[in-house]
DNA sequence: ATAATTACCATACTTTAGTAGGAATCGGCA
DNA sequence: TGCCGATTCCTACTAAAGTATGGTAATTAT
């Protein structure tokens, strides 16, 4: 798309094909008068100028020619670990009605710790663990804690 | 890359071009022979060979010249959403020693399944579904399903 | 100030999960 | 053919999970 070349460096082609041109025209009218036309037959004569002009043609339209340009797009997958960049979804948090220490149980409870172990960890009773899982599984509609770590992933509020 | 092409399909350019070639000269000599020759001058008859030929070159020089390859290379991000296209890591689950029995059971169980269900869904005994359980967690080394179920999720045994 | 909310804890109970140990069946394999 | 592994099933038990109900303390909203 570049269009800020000179006149020489855009029209340098044709004006080399011109110039070739009457060289060549030069050339053969001396070739012809000295050798070819009257040792050889016209034939070879116009077998000659044939060639050389196939090629002249040839050089012509590679120069003219805007350069092919196949072009391959490769899509490259990166992968996203989905965890990595785990945002929790706020909105559905707070719609469901889900504490944050419930939201604390439910994190816990997806890593695979007993309620006695979260009750350890949160510093409180299992009575609580266990109210608050309870409050969780009516809060998501479930009636068991794997359902719940299930539907929590599902529902991007744990990664 | 595609390297299998016919002889025409290959070579039909060339082909094409000889024929072309063939024609012309007997064009040539015919128009030489009823009019040009006779009728105008040796310059006029080299100057129309000459613009054919050229013409040729170009044609030909189009048709064969190869496309230049430019590859571009997009990484498209990817948010794998885990389950698309997950593929269970066989080698993994070989090497743990957990057979397919065990896999159904497993399955089933991180979608939050009981065991009551899932000895229905796969129309075996809560005994058996226990069995299978109890030996899941002695190849995963750990104590609770969901326990199980997050080790699995992590060493991509599951979904 | 009173009501509502949240987090906390408890008891009592039922259900589900997990453990231990044994046993029968069946297909593949040395 | 006899052994192995996978699958199936059982009883009996313990542990953990889940349910129901009620209570206390602190905070916040009305």
């Amino acid at each position: 798309m570049a269009e800020q070349h000179g006149f020489w460096h855009k029209y340098r082609s044709t004006i080399v094909y011109g110039i070739s041109l009457a060289l060549l025209m030069f050339l053969l009218k001396w070739l012809e008068l000295r050798f070819i036309i009257y040792d050889h037959s016209f034939e070879i004569y116009v077998g000659f100028i044939a060639f050389i002009f196939t090629g002249l043609g040839i050089w012509l339209a590679l120069k003219l020619s805007k350069p092919k340009v196949e072009t391959i797009i490769i899509e490259k997958q990166v992968i996203i670990n989905a965890d990595v960049d785990f945002t929790p979804n706020a909105a559905l948090i707070s719609q469901l009605d889900i504490s944050s220490r419930e939201m604390d149980v439910l994190n816990l409870m997806a890593k695979g710790h007993s309620n006695a172990e979260i009750a350890r960890e949160l510093f409180i009773s299992l009575s609580t663990v266990k109210t608050h899982t309870g409050n969780l599984f009516v809060k998501l509609d479930v009636k068991r804690r794997t359902q719940a770590i299930e539907k929590a992933k599902r529902l991007q509020i744990i990664p």
